[in-house]
DNA sequence: GCGTCCATGTAAACGGTTACATGATTGC
DNA sequence: GCAATCATGTAACCGTTTACATGGACGC
């Protein structure tokens, strides 16, 4: 399972559930995302499988926390992860699905209108992703190419979210003016990307 | 749920569930994959709520088959699910949750085997959706900007997995090449991308 | 006093996969 | 005779999501 493997790996610093929760969401997230409600139940099969290890440690504020860390069966586990063939799952994008079946509509401004909201969704996320270099690239003058090993996998997989959604906002803008040069001329000035707001005809 | 509304989508042509199981393999499994046996018990379901209605017809070969299609509350279901918003879902990318911690192994040989590995699965895709968009622009002189508004959708969404696919490999190269950069010189021969077969050192 | 953050978890439901079961027909 | 294809389904399991439950500390 690979939530299991990514938390042995983030383990190797030693880390409460909330801790992790925080990681996923700032580093992870573009290629593997988790729940605090799903994070708890495997920290703790993993530390029945003896993999990790936990102790009590209090906090500043609020209740007290449990920080894990990997054992040796741990790291040997997470090494034979990590030198296995390449993990591939089914990807789903349920939103192809409906552009997939959306000439059943016949209409194309609400098409555009879907487009258009595609685009916005990935262009935070690229925007996110775009920041989260950006800060490293300050903090490093190595980055990207003399960076430690370790940090040089992480880059490499932090690369590999930012292509996949200047690709995806290639094709939207693509998708876009291909579709607005399908609108009857009627409705362009409606619904087509260069509306004119307020000059109604 | 999205399987439910791309069976409905399917189901405006009248198919049984082996039948809808190949269209899957064939045209939707770039976004969107599903076994049989997920197929079967999501059709009854889809019956009970008279979204769909199925007859019991006979086959050339082999046992009777159930053909399904779409009522028109399955209809309004459709158009609603198509009219919504986009559905996004987390993309979970386990390969990358491995290339993030390889690191750790710090073995370049092993990283480089494994970049060319995912290189080779996602060329293997792409392959096989150029040649699905090639049958169909030598089939159809319309493709692909003048195709009717059904077919110029389900274009739309071929074509997204045609430019995801190529930015993938775009970036598997520009990886393989980089890691290699990263190799100690004295192992490049064994591992480095132009390694000479045949000629120890 | 109220909302947010810290911090841990449990329970039920959901969607999907894997394995199993059956049996006829066609091509090698 | 054997494998592949046609065709339908069930059962057990697995991983993830959503909702629920609890409660202290800090800032406004």
């Amino acid at each position: 399972m690979s939530l299991e493997h990514i938390l042995l790996g983030l383990l190797r610093e030693p880390a409460s559930g909330y801790d992790l929760k925080r990681v996923f969401d700032e580093r992870i997230s573009h290629f593997w995302a988790a729940e605090l409600s799903q994070i708890y139940p495997t920290l703790g099969r993993l530390e029945r499988r003896r993999w990790v290890r936990s102790r009590r440690a209090e906090s500043k504020r609020g209740p007290g926390r449990r920080i894990y860390d990997l054992t040796p069966a741990g790291r040997k586990e997470l090494r034979a992860w990590l030198a296995g063939p390449p993990q591939f799952g089914d990807e789903r994008f349920a939103y192809l699905g409906q552009l997939f079946f959306m000439g059943e509509l016949g209409d194309w401004g609400l098409t555009l209108r879907f487009l258009r909201s595609v685009r916005e969704h990935f262009a935070a996320k690229l925007a996110a992703l775009r920041s989260l270099e950006r800060l490293w690239r300050e903090a490093d003058p190595r980055y990207p190419d003399r960076l430690p090993a370790d940090d040089f996998h992480v880059q490499l997989a932090l690369r590999k979210g930012i292509l996949s959604l200047e690709s995806h906002l290639t094709w939207c803008d693509e998708s876009i003016s291909r579709a607005a040069a399908r609108m009857p001329a009627a409705a362009r000035g409606r619904h087509g990307p260069h509306a004119k707001k307020g000059i109604p005809r």
